[in-house]
DNA sequence: TGTACATCAGTGAACGCGCGTTCACTGATGTAC
DNA sequence: TGTACATCAGTGAACGCGCGTTCACTGATGTAC
């Protein structure tokens, strides 16, 4: 069985427009509403009209690529997290060697953070936003996260120390320390803030917290 | 010196209604937006017509008591702070005694929490939301939050091993777990999460940053 | 105590504006033959 | 290769609606005498 070559033709179809450049519209829609967050507009308040606006194409046709602008919202937290998962993915099958390890995985956090910066931004806006169904899934991405973070620390860690719960208890702390030095990174000081401080600090942060595991102990 | 009884009685003075009701026009005002963040609108997706109809009044009345929405948002703001200030002072005068220390902190605080769910909810909300002057009142409150705890310890802990600036890594590492905690305390999982969890999380979470801090060296 | 007046929170109508959504349409492109 | 046709992203006009803000007003209350 194959696919016949039309169809695979026609998924990459673009629109030739009047000014004779051809766009990914469906891209640029997504584009727009990052623009629109990073001038510090809530993703609820931003109008279907303004996005469209930005693109340069008539409000009617957005409907040509989502049916409303919710169901843009959810496209662009697994958009979002896609490429998180993909950072994640390629530090565990090049594991960070040497001396300093924690310094240089803030590092290259902050670098990957750095190389995509409206989503992160979309993401630590809107996880606490105003749409419920967008907060739930950016939710349910996070304790992802913290799960697969706490099956890597299993490993690291000795298990009878540690249960599943605990383990998850210091994923949490490690992903919020870091979701902090996003919010930082990315929102208000983001011109003014120096980034190697941020780096020291974060990484002295996940330096203490991972000094108190390993001298951690469970409590009844 | 003394002040005539016709300015107090001024400051108090109330509106009597149509129904024979006497309110406080002004504190509505604030409750309409807080209950109205509580069901899940950001706080720029709130109209000030939204706000007037949930009180009871024509939306022309809201001017006799704020010149914008913005206006009512940063007050809402100081006013949330305000009770958050008054927990810890007393909280410093009479500090916690006894041995399980940490866990009736924590327990003191999410109590205090749930005693004022809406004023956190508001403030937790607001602090990533999309108006920038919002965002940054919440900032500076919580950056005071940080420096106060930070002198907190700094009388617990050995001043040689401590720098100003690990004082406050510190204690942002804390309020950090704090926040997080009461994040998901007051947000979706409202309803459904166990609050004793909640405690116990928090507690571990704080456990295990203190443990690390007795630890702590500093490094060049 | 009784009356005339000032205050001011709240009213109600009106305004122009941007919104989401609908509809019939256009016209560039790829496909079938 | 040339032509007739189907597809479908984008157009443009139109709709009813809720918005923020203005204005002259009302009427209950407190104050002055």
């Amino acid at each position: 069985m194959y696919y016949k070559p039309e169809i695979i033709i026609r998924i990459q179809k673009k629109h030739r427009r009047k000014d004779n450049k051809t766009i990914d519209t469906r891209q640029a829609l997504f584009d727009a509403v990052l623009e629109l967050m990073n001038r510090d507009k809530s993703f609820e308040a931003i109008s279907l009209r303004e996005v469209t606006r930005e693109v340069g194409i008539n409000p009617s046709a957005f409907y040509r690529h989502f049916p409303d602008m919710n169901t843009l919202g959810l496209e662009l937290v697994s958009l979002s997290f896609k490429t998180l998962r993909q950072l994640l993915k390629e530090v565990r099958a090049n594991p960070v060697q040497g001396s300093n390890v924690i310094r240089k995985s803030v590092e290259t956090f902050v670098t990957y953070v750095l190389a995509h910066p409206r989503h992160y931004h979309f993401v630590i806006r809107a996880r606490l936003g105003g749409v419920a169904t967008i907060r739930t899934a950016i939710d349910s991405e996070l304790r992802l996260l913290v799960s697969e973070l706490s099956t890597d620390l299993a490993q690291q860690l000795n298990t009878d120390t540690w249960s599943t719960d605990e383990l998850k208890m210091l994923a949490g702390l490690m992903v919020g320390a870091m979701t902090r030095i996003v919010e930082q990174l990315l929102i208000d000081n983001r011109y003014h803030q120096n980034i190697v401080e941020l780096i020291d600090l974060g990484e002295k942060q996940l330096r203490l917290i991972l000094l108190g595991a390993s001298q951690w102990r469970s409590q009844t």
